[in-house]
DNA sequence: TTGATAGGCAAGTGAGCACTTGCCTATAGT
DNA sequence: ACTATAGGCAAGTGCTCACTTGCCTATCAA
């Protein structure tokens, strides 16, 4: 759904934290939890990490499996692209340009 | 900024009032008004609709331009652009599986 | 001028959300 | 068996945000 798409992106940390995972795919828990806390200083508890992960997760942002004991996390840019069709971008040069 | 992006797409309101934008550029405050509540059941004050354009003006994607007493609304759909290019959508002959 | 329309400013309220703390379950190694 | 690691569930708190109400300003027509 619409809702659940753009309220995961409403909060800058878990936009931070598809930066992560687009930067390294397959990520358990506690290395998005350290990789905040190095990378961009954001000191927050493994639970709110969880909470973020389960909000990406419920937009289809995020993508897990579980081996083990551990759970890995995907990202999925997927979702992403009900936005360009529901608000046509203009083209590159001009209001009036047709793409080469 | 992108915060003020991401925090305008996140009230389903605001995505309609894009929504009425995209269909019909150049709309005044009480058109807007009038149209959120025809065509969508929006029941919402004057000054709750000019808060969200206050809002989506910050963020970019709607432009003003006074002319005597009136105040039209423009739909800017560039700043969208920032969340194509922050999370690259995977290309129908992307690096996987590409689907039909 | 008076009256009507289009819009703006500011304070107050209620609900949702991010975040924490504490406890519990499951897997792996010794 | 015991211990450490990886993760989950639930309640509580503080803050932000959407929305309303009331009053004020500006433009146009009679």
């Amino acid at each position: 759904m619409a809702e659940d798409l753009f309220k995961a992106l409403a909060d800058p940390t878990r936009r931070v934290i598809l930066d992560e995972l687009a930067d390294k795919s397959g990520q358990t828990l506690f290395e998005i939890c350290s990789r905040l806390a190095m990378r961009h200083q954001i000191a927050i508890s493994r639970q709110g990490v969880s909470q973020h992960l389960a909000v990406l997760e419920a937009a289809g942002l995020v993508e897990t499996r579980r081996e083990g004991r551990y759970k890995f996390h995907d990202l999925n840019t997927a979702p992403l692209r009900q936005i360009a069709e529901r608000w046509p971008l203009p083209g590159p040069s001009g209001p009036e340009e047709s793409t080469p």
